[in-house]
DNA sequence: ATGAAAGCGCTAACAG
DNA sequence: CTGTTAGCGCTTTCAT
């Protein structure tokens, strides 16, 4: 029960397997009638060309890594579609690599030799805690890469993000503008955006203004909504903040439900705003302002990112900075 | 600066490329001394075995492709999580395809073609409304395959599902055997679990109790929370059941949502439960009872089976049956 | 225990 | 326009 390979094509078509190779590379020397006696012969044995010889012959495998922390993943679904879409859209192969929560060994090295066993033509990685280390071991491995949600670039690498620090700035200069300093920021681990450029955009705005941003005002938080709530509950205890901005609605959302639980009301006494823009912001009740990235495009992008490279065309920006945009809802009324 | 390959290793330890590549395969009938003086020049020239020529001479890919409508992603990221972790733990690759929404080609034939060229040696698919039609494919390619939320099996298949029609029957006998017989069943086009099982354990309940389920009973929704809010709430100006049980968690909250701007009390009025058990039955207020899912294992499973067929290992049972349970939280009261 | 050589399925000069 | 031939990097007999 062998595949039948271009051997069996050639003979079956009584040519050589080098004219078999040109039918199916769509070469355009082979005389009409020889391509399609050996397209017939191709659909009558159902031949499907072999990528793993192919990709021997050619020094090349047609495949790109995509490696993502497993915590960003949640978030990322439309961004998966634009990926996958555009992936087959230019027909390359796409692997999948997890990150985070493993435990074991150091899990980016370990995947990265993976990516660089399986000879991916090149790599899509994700904003995260390692990403600076993680850019390095591709570079040193002068693997083509297209990062989302980082800054970033040289010789063999893309990226495409949101300008966090304008989002940051934007949203701080707003309520200064209207007198509120009280401003909160929800850190969660992982995100599609910079959360350090957002809070550099948030003290350059109380800069601005002549006033400066407690560091305190940061909190660090976890994503899982039965850790949050209750911490939130806690928080709320002592300080009582007129405006809370989270680095993901969810964690917007926690803050909401337990702002609400402690008699505040939403958005009277505490403003709240999410970002990412996924289904919670829109489920939430009331629902969510929140930030909205493009994520399909960014995932469309950093993959056309990536063929562009691979394929030597110019690239005339290689780093792609997105229009994000604020869809005000009910948990905010001075934005 | 060509990629490091077993010839130099060869050259560089001063043995020929079979021993070099008895090294990297674990061969154990290498001197232990030649061993190390070919380890060490593996590690002196950074060499990284090709696995796309391993690839070639051993007819095996070590690649799992895994196919997944984009719709069911969402709701899956533990399971990837699991697939991700397994694979990794078992020295396999994963390639990544997504299906739904594309418009053009009929998605499935294109993708189950990509995967045959890409000679991954083995696939996981997900149930979906066309999964008859994949597996008949893959079937005809002879890949192993693995499902799963589809009871199937043969030689070359195997599945991991949860038994819905259970589902179904149970959380039905509930509420019949409490003398409430007004139940609506909201179906989604797509899910890990079989719907139309569950929508037969329904009418069983029924049967048994010597009733009669009526199939007007059956919602089919979208699972875009802007499309079913509204549709819930003109359903409920005509309808009200005093149970919906949902196919996934997130028109569990549409409808949730919709019965308390309708007036009605939930739990007292209407119950409401999900199903695998999301963020957003946590999330929802009041939070909502669902059917948890052990998504995870059941990713970890799916490759575990996979790898068995690959390797031929006896595997006792091809149709695995995942335990559910029902996490009671606050929108239902006689459960 | 190690080496020589054939072959995995395909591409890409090079001839003709 | 088509065929011949030499690899791509590795595994795997078969010798030694």
């Amino acid at each position: 029960m062998k595949k039948t390979t271009i051997y069996d094509v050639a003979e079956e078509a009584e040519v050589s397997l080098a004219t078999v190779s040109r039918v199916i590379n769509n070469s355009n020397v082979v005389k009409k009638e020889t391509r399609e006696r050996v397209l017939a012969a191709i659909a009558r044995l159902d031949f499907k060309p072999n990528q793993v010889a192919r990709g021997l012959a050619t020094s090349k495998s047609t495949t790109i890594a995509v490696i993502f922390p497993q915590s960003i993943f949640a978030r990322v679904k439309d961004m998966i579609s634009g990926i996958g879409d555009t992936g087959r859209t230019l027909d390359y192969n796409l692997m999948m690599y997890t990150t985070d929560e493993l435990g074991d060994e150091d899990p980016v090295d370990d995947v990265i030799e993976r990516v660089v066993k399986a000879r991916a033509d090149g790599v899509i990685l994700f904003n995260n805690d390692k990403i600076i280390q993680e850019l390095e071991l591709m570079k040193k491995y002068n693997m083509p890469t297209a990062v989302i949600g980082y800054k970033a670039s040289d010789e063999h690498l893309c990226s495409v993000f949101v300008d966090a620090h304008n989002i940051g700035y934007t949203l701080t200069k707003n309520y200064l503008d209207k007198g509120i300093d009280d401003i909160v920021f929800l850190k969660p681990r992982q995100n599609l955006l910079s959360l350090d450029d957002a809070i550099s955009g948030i003290k350059d705005a109380f800069k601005d203004a002549g006033k400066k941003f407690d560091d305190k005002k940061v909190l660090s938080v976890s994503t899982h909504f039965s850790q949050n709530y209750p911490f939130f509950m806690d928080y709320l205890k002592e300080n009582k903040p007129r405006v809370v901005i989270a680095g993901y609605d969810k964690e917007a959302v926690s803050m909401m439900y337990a702002a609400q639980d402690s008699h505040l009301s939403v958005p009277d006494d505490i403003e709240i705003i999410g970002m990412v823009d996924t289904t919670y912001a829109k489920m939430a009740r009331p629902s969510l302002t929140s930030v909205y990235l493009p994520v399909y495009d960014m995932g469309a992008i950093a993959v056309r990112l990536i063929t562009k490279m691979l394929n030597g065309e110019g690239i005339d920006n290689r780093e792609v900075n997105m229009q994000y945009s604020i869809n005000i809802r009910n948990t905010t009324k001075l934005l």
